[in-house]
RNA sequence: GGGCUUAUAGCUCAGCUGGUUAGAGCGCUACACUGAUAAUGUAGAGGUCCGAGGUUCGAGUCCCCGUAAGCCCA
């Protein structure tokens, strides 16, 4: 059997066919059948949403979820994957709502939610087909076939027993949260609403600098700025910024002209005091003056005004301590106001937030029902508590005419309240942008919602600890912008008030009293039965009831006193679906326990960093809270992909790239490789396809070069490792050296990957295949490969570039399945050393340390480096490398190195054309050293001193050189201080060798002698002729192993003698039978030669 | 506004715990090689290591303040 040959590489269609081929030999699901019994290694697929077409960031993320799931199989590992699709959610929503032209008022109008919802499950899985045909175009195993489906019953009934699971103990309930509400309409606004083009208008509102009296003093107080003075009677609290500095200021008020101190910014102040003013005397101030004089007499940093209190503006509702406090807000600032910002916690998100933190209660009122509400009622107005106002509406919302003049708005009044009770600093109109509800066009208040919540801060601590055990990449995405988070978490607000999601499964009496939470389908049966019974309903329920709105808002419970209760009418939050897939992809606990348990928490998971808040936190806050234990342990997040200019992707911008295109111009496995070897994963990739290109002629044409190269020998020699394997101490030294090589790279891939670094193990692999094994294994010894016969050493070459091309698909392979499956199929087919159909079935190559000589791999780097530098003289003399020199000189002043480079002279020898490598010691004395001060050591030792140390040494000569070499100290004086510096204090090094030509790196030195002798003219004279010779073969389409027979003109004696001197040479380098001079040669073809001119030809 | 990340050659990236000439590949220029040949080798040009300060004998590397870009959150 032979190796196949190609003509040329096309991995677009060699992963076509392999992935004909898998599917025909089901090779994904024998990867894990034939891991039966074996450690598992668990992997969570986050599901994507298939409403969407893929793009190409999803073939980064898809191929890093792939890689290590194929290492791990590779290591044995049984690698279950479980497909999934996120399917519910308010995109899903929006797209539907724009293909039918409705908004989310008409549903339940203009169409059923029945019909709403049924188009929406339709709609979600529309792309599906194209997110499959992704999928397996790239390569990515996963299991396609039986996916968890967010919508499914199953999984939406896990997701109940989980809710039920919070709620028993005590983590799920009813608050409030502080959301866009339109009072006009009579619903909150979701922020989706609120980003309809036109929802922000510029609006003039009158505001206020309202001033807070400090308590326990005679008139000081702080000014703080507000454009909604409707919410100043439920102020609670006032915050200010820790770095912003603060003064008080003596002044007076402005309508009321009494004296007062005022605390504000002290960045603010030119904003509140005119210039005018500042040369005015306090004690010449008259009440009424237009021009108030002012002067700054204390300042504080904002951390030291945090804890003060002050006396309620307006104080219709008492409320304890620590209400009316200062307290520290990230959020402040001093753009505008007065860098102290009033603080109304039923108002405002920001000020709900801060009030949470520091324990700030809300002002706020009992209904009819005992229950606490806001200052202002749903319709917009203040309730009856706040006297003054009560009744009024806080904006327009009644429709007066605001043009006539006797119009007052109800900020107006605050505003001259405030000023006749010595409360506001200024009043005045203030421009600004201000979002209105897009139904009703009346101006939206931040309003307190009702809302379920997990209680996830009773868990923070636990969270946290937990998640210093996870292995983040990169480590600071979990200690930064997760743990960071962590650290501020607030309760987890699942309420959506939508339609296409997971009911929320409380149902509630209409007096609120009683409440029951549902955790199963099974449980909701009997449940339905007791409420038929009661005459609640009608029928019972079936296995098949679909726990989709609808159906669930018309199921009525009993409740335990026998009242009826209703759903509460939130949909949960999406990514609590998410989150609880490792319960609920397994249907558990109704299913699958034992699944479940071994397959929990995940070994590995990976996303983009986007979900860090997402997917990331509600997998980690569902398994923290319910199961105390991680739910993943290792996890990428990846960073974007953005276009070659590092500009982010967009359908705006035209410069996002179809993931199919790049696929069918490249192949999966270029675009794989470039993905992942270009950065790493977690930095943002500026996605260049040109990189690509590089990429694939780079290191896959190299990789196929060796191939073909070592195909086309293996054929001619039938070699197919049939003999037994040479041990690798029997083989020549290259050998040796690259198998050295090819062990410290497995140890280096494995470690790499094992580590989750899988940029480094791709570029550890190209390296090695590139530098090492192509451009210096191969180029070294190709001869080996196509000159004589089957010896031994030939036998040798083949084994090892085998073992070392057998060796790099299967460390590849997790990166670039397809064309490394075939690499190791073609390898492995012809030999059948292995009994295996992929090399996904296989195992990571296991290194032998044994193999790894380090010393060997130093001399080699030697080898390289001084071939290097003779090239480069060549060069310089213009001297080609078929010229053969006499000899090498190689200054060496350590006998370790000496030995070292005498052990690979062969090399250097056959690599630049010399007949000997000499060396200079220390003897000889022609050598020039360089002495370099050895910083690291002087800094250890000398510390500051070092600069002068320095200078000393660079003054030395060759004989303080000597002093040093012979192990003896040497005095220096530095600064009246005596320094006895020895050996190790310095690097000494050769420079030079008068009179040759030299070339240097480092602390490598050579010399050449470039005199050509009459032998050695002759030789290259031969050396040019094998290769006109064999340029003239392959111009007769020569194959490599016919044979010729060189007939040549004659030539002056020098010209004869040198071909025949070199006669035996010749031949065997050309596969020539015959070299004949010939007195008269007719036929001939003319070659040039430098200066020569040779008449030859060849017979076949 | 807050948190996190990134910034090194024209481009894409290395640069370990600070050590004195900052590297690689691609691209460019020149030359060589010519049975791996749409390959390869050698050399050259190309850097205020984003900016300003600081710590240190010594900073691309550590600290601080900025700038720009990106993500998430407000």
């Amino acid at each position: 059997m032979k190796y196949i040959e190609y003509k040329d590489l096309d991995l677009v269609n060699m992963a076509g066919e392999i992935l004909s081929e898998w599917k025909k030999r089901d090779i994904f699901n024998k990867s894990i059948e034939s891991r039966e019994g074996n450690e598992t290694f668990t992997f969570y697929e986050g599901p994507p949403s298939a409403n969407g077409t893929p793009g190409i960031h999803h073939v980064m993320a898809r191929a890093l979820k792939d890689i290590f799931c194929r290492y791990k199989t590779l290591k044995g590992f049984q690698v279950k994957r479980k497909g999934g699709w996120d399917t519910h959610g308010l995109p899903v929503e929006i797209k539907v709502e724009k293909e039918l032209g409705i908004t989310k008022d008409d549903i339940g109008k203009k169409i059923s939610i029945e019909e709403y919802n049924q188009k929406c499950k339709e709609a979600v899985m529309k792309f599906k087909d194209e997110w499959d045909e992704l999928t397996e175009r790239i390569g990515y195993w996963v299991d396609l076939d039986n996916p968890y489906i967010t919508f499914d019953r199953d999984y939406m009934e896990s997701l109940w027993y989980l809710l039920k699971a919070f709620y028993d103990k005590g983590l799920l309930y009813k608050g409030y949260t502080i959301q866009p509400y339109s009072p006009a309409a009579g619903t909150g606004l979701s922020s989706h609403e609120l980003n309809q083009p036109g929802c922000y208008k510029m609006v003039k509102d009158t505001s206020i600098t309202a001033q807070f009296k400090i308590k326990n003093t005679e008139n000081d107080y702080f000014l703080a700025w507000t454009t909604t003075p409707w919410t100043l009677p439920a102020n609670s609290a006032l915050a200010v910024g820790k770095n912003i500095n603060y003064v008080k200021v003596r002044t007076f008020n402005p309508y009321t002209y009494e004296p007062v101190n005022v605390i504000l910014a002290e960045d603010r102040v030119g904003a509140y005091f005119g210039a005018d003013s500042k040369d005015l005397k306090i004690e010449d101030y008259q009440a009424g003056d237009k021009r108030i004089p002012y002067e700054v007499i204390e300042s504080y940093k904002g951390s030291e005004l945090v804890g003060m209190t002050y006396e309620q503006l307006l104080p219709y509702i008492p409320l304890p301590h620590p209400a009316f406090t200062v307290v520290m807000a990230d959020y402040v600032t001093t753009e505008d106001g007065t860098g102290i910002v009033h603080i109304s916690k039923t108002f405002g998100a920001d000020d709900f937030r801060v009030s949470v933190q520091n324990n700030i209660p809300g002002v706020m009122v009992k209904d009819d029902l005992g229950n606490d509400v806001p200052i202002v009622d749903k319709k917009g107005r203040f309730v009856k508590e706040i006297t003054d106002f009560a009744g009024m509406y806080v904006k327009n919302y009644e429709g007066k005419d605001e043009s006539d003049p006797a119009y007052k708005s109800t900020d107006v009044l605050i505003a001259i309240k405030l000023k006749g009770e010595n409360k506001a600093f200024r009043v005045e109109k203030y421009e600004h942008s201000y979002p209105h509800c897009w139904r009703t066009d009346k101006p939206v208040l931040y309003y307190p919602l009702d809302s379920w919540f997990i209680k996830t801060t009773a868990y923070k601590d636990r969270l946290v600890n937990l998640n210093k055990t996870i292995n983040w990449k990169p480590a600071s995405t979990g200690t930064g912008r997760f743990g960071n988070w962590l650290e501020n978490l607030v309760d987890w607000n699942l309420s959506r008030s939508r339609f296409w999601g997971t009911p929320l499964p409380i149902w509630r009496t209409k007096d609120q009293k009683e409440e029951k939470c549902i955790g199963s389908m099974e449980e909701l049966k009997a449940e339905v039965e007791k409420s038929v019974e009661a005459g609640f309903m009608d029928a019972p329920i079936g296995d098949d009831f679909d726990l989709h709105r609808p159906y669930v808002d018309n199921v009525v419970l009993k409740s335990d006193s026998g009242k009826q209760m209703f759903r509460e009418e939130a949909l949960i939050d999406v990514w609590f679906d998410s989150g609880a897939m490792p319960f609920a992809q397994w249907h558990y606990p109704f299913e699958n326990k034992d699944i479940f348990e071994k397959s929990f928490p995940a070994d590995y998971i990976t996303e983009g960093v986007d979900q860090t808040r997402g997917w990331f936190f509600t997998l980690h806050a569902i398994a923290g809270m319910l199961n105390d234990s991680v739910a993943f342990k290792n996890v990428i997040a990846n960073g974007l992909v953005l276009d070659k200019h590092g500009n982010k992707m967009s359908k705006r911008l035209g410069n996002t790239v179809d993931p199919f295109k790049t696929l069918e111009t490249f192949g999966p496995d270029a675009t794989r490789w470039y993905m992942i070897a270009n950065a790493n994963p977690w930095d943002n990739l500026k996605f260049n396809p040109e990189g690509i290109q590089e990429v694939q002629r780079r290191f896959f044409g190299t990789l196929h070069n060796t191939y073909s190269f070592f195909a086309l020998y293996a054929n001619l020699d039938q070699f197919t490792f049939e003999d037994e394997e040479i041990p690798v101490t029997k083989r020549p030294e290259s050998d040796r050296w690259i198998i050295s090589k090819l062990n410290s790279l497995v140890l280096a891939v494995d470690e790499f990957l094992a580590d989750y670094e899988p940029t480094k193990a791709c570029r550890a692999i190209q390296d090695f295949v590139i530098d090492d094994l192509s451009n210096w294994y191969v180029r070294l010894n190709r001869k080996r490969f196509w000159v004589g016969d089957y010896t031994e050493d030939k036998k040798a070459a083949y084994q090892t570039l085998y073992t070392c091309l057998v060796t790099v698909a299967k460390l590849a392979s997790p990166v670039a399945p397809f064309y490394m499956e075939r690499l190791f199929l073609d390898l492995n087919n012809t030999t059948g050393q292995e009994q295996l159909e992929s090399v996904h079935l296989g195992y990571f190559p296991e290194a032998q340390p044994a193999l790894i000589d380090k010393s060997l791999e130093k001399k080699m780097k030697l080898s390289q480096s001084i071939s290097s530098l003779v090239h480069s003289l060549r060069k310089k003399e213009k001297i080609k490398v078929r010229q053969p020199l006499a000899r090498v000189l190689i200054p060496v002043l350590d006998p370790e190195i000496k030995e070292m480079i005498h052990e690979v002279e062969d090399l250097i020898k056959t690599e630049v054309n010399v007949k000997s490598v000499e060396y200079i010691d220390d003897t000889t004395g022609v050598i020039v050293k360089k002495i370099k001060p050895n910083f690291r050591e002087l800094g250890k030792k000398y510390g500051s001193k070092v600069k002068h140390i320095a200078a000393a040494i660079k003054e030395f000569g060759q004989e303080e050189i000597g002093i040093l070499e012979k192990g003896s100290q040497l005095e220096i004086h530095i600064e009246e201080e005596t320094i006895y510096l020895d050996i190790d204090d310095v690097e000494i090094l050769s420079e030079d060798i008068p009179g040759w030509l030299v070339a240097s790196d480092g602390s490598l030195t050579v010399a050449l002698d470039v005199s050509i002798t009459e032998d050695l003219r002759k030789e290259g004279i031969a050396r040019d002729l094998v290769n006109r010779v064999q340029n003239l073969r392959k111009d007769m389409g020569l194959e490599v192993q016919d044979k010729i027979m060189i007939s040549i003109g004659k030539n002056e004696a020098m010209i004869n003698d040198a071909l025949l001197d070199n006669k035996g040479y010749i031949c065997r380098e050309t596969q020539a039978l015959s070299l004949d001079i010939k007195e008269n040669l007719s036929d001939g073809k003319l070659l040039e030669m430098d200066e020569l001119k040779l008449l030859v030809r060849i017979d076949v």
